[in-house]
Order: C-alpha cells, then sequence, then structure tokens
DNA sequence: CTGAAAGCGCTTACAG
DNA sequence: CTGAAAGCGCTTACAG
C-alpha cells in the first residue's frame, strides 16, 4: 500500500539493459544472451524482483488464477477435494483463488463475477450451478469451465461425473448378499445431481429385486443429520437390518446413534454403507464399507483438460469410476459380491 | 485466452461517456450525475462488463488478494480454519488465494513469492516459517502479514497466538481432579510452535504436581500417529490412566485403538483430553473433552487487524484464548474442575 | 459533473 | 541478441 515494489525497470537499469531484456529473462523461450540473463539475474536477486503477475495477466491474457467455487469447504470430502484441486494447480504452476459459496444461485453468481473480474483462466464448480448466460459470458471470455458432479451441461465446459447410480445399486446387491431382508436408502434432503443419482440407482436395484425398503431424505448433508436419520429409521420397530447412507459423513452419524443410543451392533444386527470415502470411514471406530471417490484422480484430470489447450472438439464429460472399499460394517453374508 | 472480454472503452463506446466516467461510476464515492450513472451501468449490463481487478490493481496498488498459506489442508482443524479465514475475507470483499505448502522452508519461501507476484494486500500464514529478508520484502511492498501460531516476530507483522501452555497446565490439573494417578503426555513430533506450548505446559504442571507422568512424541500430527502413540501407551503394564494429547486428531486414534484394540473403557479405565475441538471430537462416538480453539474469532480478528489500516503502533500480538469443552472421556472426579 | 492525458508494470512485434 | 515503441485496462489528478 505505501511504496511501490520494484519493477522491470529498476532491474534493467541496475543491469543496465532494457526493460524489455528483463522481460524476456523470465519469458520461457524468449532469446537472451548468457551474459545479460546473468546480468539481469544478478540484479533481479539484489533487488528481490519478482515479476508483477497482475501486470503480465492483463497483456498476456492469462493470469495463472484458477477460481475454486464451493460450499461447505470445511467438510471432510469437499476439503479432501479441494486439497487435491489446489496441489494439482500448484503442479501446473497455476494459483487457486477459493470461493466460498452458500449454495444459493446468487452466491454462485457472486463467486463467478469475482471470478470474471481477476480473469481467471478457468473456474471449477463444485457446488451449485450459475445460469447459462454467466457461463457463456466465462466462455466467451475465453474462461475455462469445469463442472463436478453437475447434472445441467453448458455448451464448452468440461463435466466430471461418478458414477452414482451404479453405486446405489451395487449397494442394494451387496446388502442383500450379505443377509438383509428390510434395507433403507438415508440421504439428506439436498438435492443435488450426485445424490439424486445415488438415491434413484438405490431405489431402481431395490424396486427390481422385490426386496421390502424404506427410504428417508432429510435435512442437508452433514453428520447431524446422519443422526436424525438414524433415529428416523432404527428407532421403530420394523426397523431395517441394512442401510444405504448416501454419504460418508451421514453414515457416521447414523452409526453412532445406532451403536451407542440404540445398542445395535454392526455389522451383526446392522449392515451399513456409505458413499465418497472420506478420511473417517477408515478410522477404526466407524470401518465403514463404501464406495470411494478417486479424488486424486477428478483433481489431475480436470486439471489435465484445463492445460489440454481449448481444442474445439475436446472431450465434454469425464466419467469417474469409483471403487467399492469393503470395511467392516457389512455382515458376512451367504455370498462374496464385489 | 481466445478473445479479449468487454472493457470500460467498449462501456464508454455505448453508453456514449468518456472512459474516465465508467471508471467513477464503479468507484465508490466518486462524482457522477444520476444520469449519466444511469445510462452506464444499462450499457454495463448489457454487455455484462465486470471491472478488470488486474488492471486496477496495477495502479490503484491494492489487489483485494489475500494469501492464505498452510500444509495440510485437507485436515479438520485446517480446514474449518481455512473456511473462516475464506469466509470473513469475502466478507470484506477480498479473496482467498489459497497456497499449499509441505511445511519446508522451500515450500513457504515458494509460497511468498506467489503472493508477492500477485501483489497480495495480505498474507496469512498458517504453517511454516518465511526467512526474516522475504518477510521483510513483503512488509517493504506494503504487504500485511498475519503469523497463526508461530513462535518468532517478524517486525510489523501480527501474531495471534492460543493460550497453548495454560492448556497444557489445566489438563493436567482436571486428570488429577479426575482421580488420574499416572498421566501421560501424547503428541507428535512435528515440533510446531502450538505443540511446544502444549507440551510445555504440561510437563511443568505434572513436574510441580509431583504426579507420575510418562510422555510419548512421534510422527506427524494424524490419526495414525494417534493409533500408534496410543499402542505405545497403552499396551503397557503399567499404562497411564489419563492422557492430555495435543491435537484431537491423534486423540481419536488413541480413543478407538484404546476401544477396539485394547479394550480399555473410556472414560472408567482411561481419560482423554484433547485440544481443537475439531467436529469429530463431538460426535458422539468420541465425545471428547477437549479446548475449543475459537476458530472463527481467530479468524475475524485476524482479517479485522488486515483491515484496520497500517497505523505504525497498532498491535502486533492477539492473544487468544481457548475454552474447556467438558464431554465425556474423563471420569467423574472428586471434584469438578473448570 | 466530465473528458483528455498521463501512467501503473508488463509483453511483444518491429527494426536493427 | 537487443532496444524503442505501442498497448493491455484501468484510475486519478487536472482543467474546464
Amino acid at each position: 500500500m505505501s511504496r511501490r515494489s520494484v519493477s522491470a525497470k529498476d532491474v534493467a537499469d541496475l543491469a543496465g539493459v532494457s526493460r524489455a531484456a528483463v522481460s524476456r529473462c523470465f519469458t520461457p523461450g524468449a532469446s537472451v544472451s548468457p551474459d545479460t540473463r546473468a546480468r539481469i539475474l544478478k540484479a533481479a536477486d539484489q533487488l528481490g524482483y519478482q515479476v508483477n503477475r497482475l501486470a503480465s495477466g492483463l497483456i498476456r491474457n492469462e493470469t495463472g488464477l484458477v477460481a475454486l467455487i464451493a460450499s461447505e469447504i470445511a467438510t471432510p470430502y469437499r476439503s479432501h477435494l479441494l486439497s487435491a484441486l489446489t496441489e494439482a494447480l500448484q503442479q501446473a504452476g497455476k494459483v487457486a483463488l477459493v470461493i466460498n459459496t452458500d449454495r444459493s444461485d446468487a452466491s454462485v453468481e457472486r463467486a463467478m463475477r469475482q471470478a470474471i473480474s481477476y480473469r481467471t483462466d478457468a473456474a471449477i464448480i463444485l457446488s451449485g450451478m450459475p445460469d447459462q448466460s454467466l457461463a457463456e459470458t466465462c466462455l466467451r471470455n475465453g474462461m475455462r469451465l469445469v463442472l463436478i458432479n453437475r447434472d445441467e451441461e453448458r455448451e464448452g465446459a468440461l463435466r466430471v461425473r461418478v458414477d452414482d447410480a451404479e453405486a446405489g445399486r451395487r449397494a442394494v446387491a451387496i446388502l442383500f448378499a450379505a443377509g438383509c431382508r428390510r434395507i433403507a436408502l438415508a440421504s439428506s434432503a439436498a438435492d443435488t445431481p450426485s445424490l439424486r443419482g445415488r438415491e434413484h440407482g438405490f431405489r431402481e436395484a431395490a424396486t427390481r429385486s422385490g426386496i421390502d425398503w424404506i427410504e428417508e431424505r432429510r435435512g442437508m448433508t452433514s453428520y447431524e443429520t446422519g443422526r436424525t436419520l438414524g433415529m428416523a429409521l432404527l428407532a421403530r420397530p420394523d426397523r431395517p437390518d441394512g442401510i444405504f447412507c448416501t454419504t460418508d459423513l451421514m453414515a457416521c452419524g447414523i452409526m453412532d446413534v445406532a451403536r451407542w443410543r440404540l445398542g445395535i451392533r454392526i455389522p451383526e444386527q446392522l449392515s451399513l454403507i456409505g458413499f465418497d470415502d472420506i478420511a473417517q470411514a477408515g478410522w477404526e471406530g466407524y470401518n465403514l464399507t463404501t464406495f470411494r471417490q478417486p479424488v486424486d484422480e477428478i483433481a489431475r484430470r480436470s486439471i489435465d483438460w484445463l492445460l489440454s489447450g481449448n481444442g474445439g472438439d475436446s472431450i465434454k464429460e469425464l466419467a469417474i469410476e469409483t471403487t467399492l472399499v469393503m470395511r467392516r460394517s457389512v455382515a458376512q453374508g451367504v455370498v462374496a459380491t464385489t
């Protein structure tokens, strides 16, 4: 705020060269003689010179900034994904601008405008959805768009999708094979694309199998909601003996309520399957069987796409596969299912 | 990358005014007649104009960017703090540039250079420490510096400290009051200022009280380390009946190993106290008595300081108090201690 | 209130 | 290989 920082001009003066030479010295692949390069580098080091990315972004039309737009970023799954994304971005020489939203359309819109303001090279959206016109504005400005676990498509954007429905279907098969005869779907009322997919797959397979099933959907995706869900599902006389919970975080809540409040033994009296494979699912206190989202792969492939020029016919959809992580929250059934 | 985005010139042309007028229209407090303002706003909206913060940052010498430098950002405590900081920053009209480090000096240095490159208004450092000269470079450039839970001071930077040692001392008193007669300190080998403070307080109080105590320090601060610590401390015949663990995350590991591997009942056979009050500490499966770090307060006060001009004699240190959260991991002792 | 002009720090053809 | 010059999109005195 007070003093201005050292500029290329300062370095040029000290090294006895032109400003252009200094610029070239810091531009990969530009031609500078070894001698002047050495002089410039020395002067730069002496002065503590750091190229001003604001100015260079302005004329090169590439800032190195990538916006990460998400809600509930302190949540285990989200923070893991954010961390992977940030890391992958850094590997690629970019830097993450993280913008918190409250999942309302208005806040997503505000976030997108921020991204435009800073002329980020791309925006990766993990929650909510910008409307079509705003997305077009971004694309028109040359900004690339990645939508993670979103439903709708946006012309020119990359959609990253996980096989949610398939997981829901497999969960039913696993519970059935474990000997469960009355199963339940537990989910939040958040109504996001991912949740919908998992719910849909479950319902489809459960209905088709003819097995006795119920469902419960409440609140937002949180541990607390899991507890509510657990009480609603397990405090009744005809309680289910198997539950597929659309999120590990909620599954932890269900498990705790079952175990500590209702005295239900897991997996002997209740089989439970989650989704995400957050760190806690692997903790000894939970040992939750779940579907793992390959967070690092999602991050890596998203960033790869971002970096791979904007070829007109580049891929528009990335299908990511989850993998089943068998732990100890499902009863040993008659048949081992994978 | 392809096309350039719409600029103030475009808006000016459409509205039939000068570029300066457009600029003023988006500068709070600048004088524009209601009539021209309306025309400009209309044109801007039509064109989808968004002020270029790169350019404005360049001349105003204020970018609105704040760097958040931290390692292990997917960890419960860190992600919570990061989330609070991001949120507070947004409330203040700033935006967070988050930079991941691996806690090595080199990576912190790289992060700081990034921050300088983007001319962030400030940098908030949660892990590691930049060397003096680099910190001075930042300060000289008018960048403000906040050090959270760091030891050393940097002239002109704000240090935010939590009463770590006091917590360590109180933990000893609580364990003693709970009837524990052989207590242990469990910590990671990470050797960060916060950990050192908590360890120091514990040792001091334990030694002074004359109670029988041991300690174990291993690995990095993680759940897994907690399990290792638990095995080391609890699988021995003369195992402690009370443990103060410097981090909730590790305490969860200790608790799980005690309960599920060694069959030790908590709190009947073992009292456990953690630190941080991460979400999991409040989960029914853990119910961990711990010291809460007021994350939102830390974030809010740090940002307040950032915003409050750089008055020469502004405060340089912020002492934050933790509060004891009594849950159910400590045995009911003779006396209730708070 | 409003516009013309200068300037922030950079990069990039264009000559030499 | 190197420098002079133009220009990126903005803001801010300076006149009017």
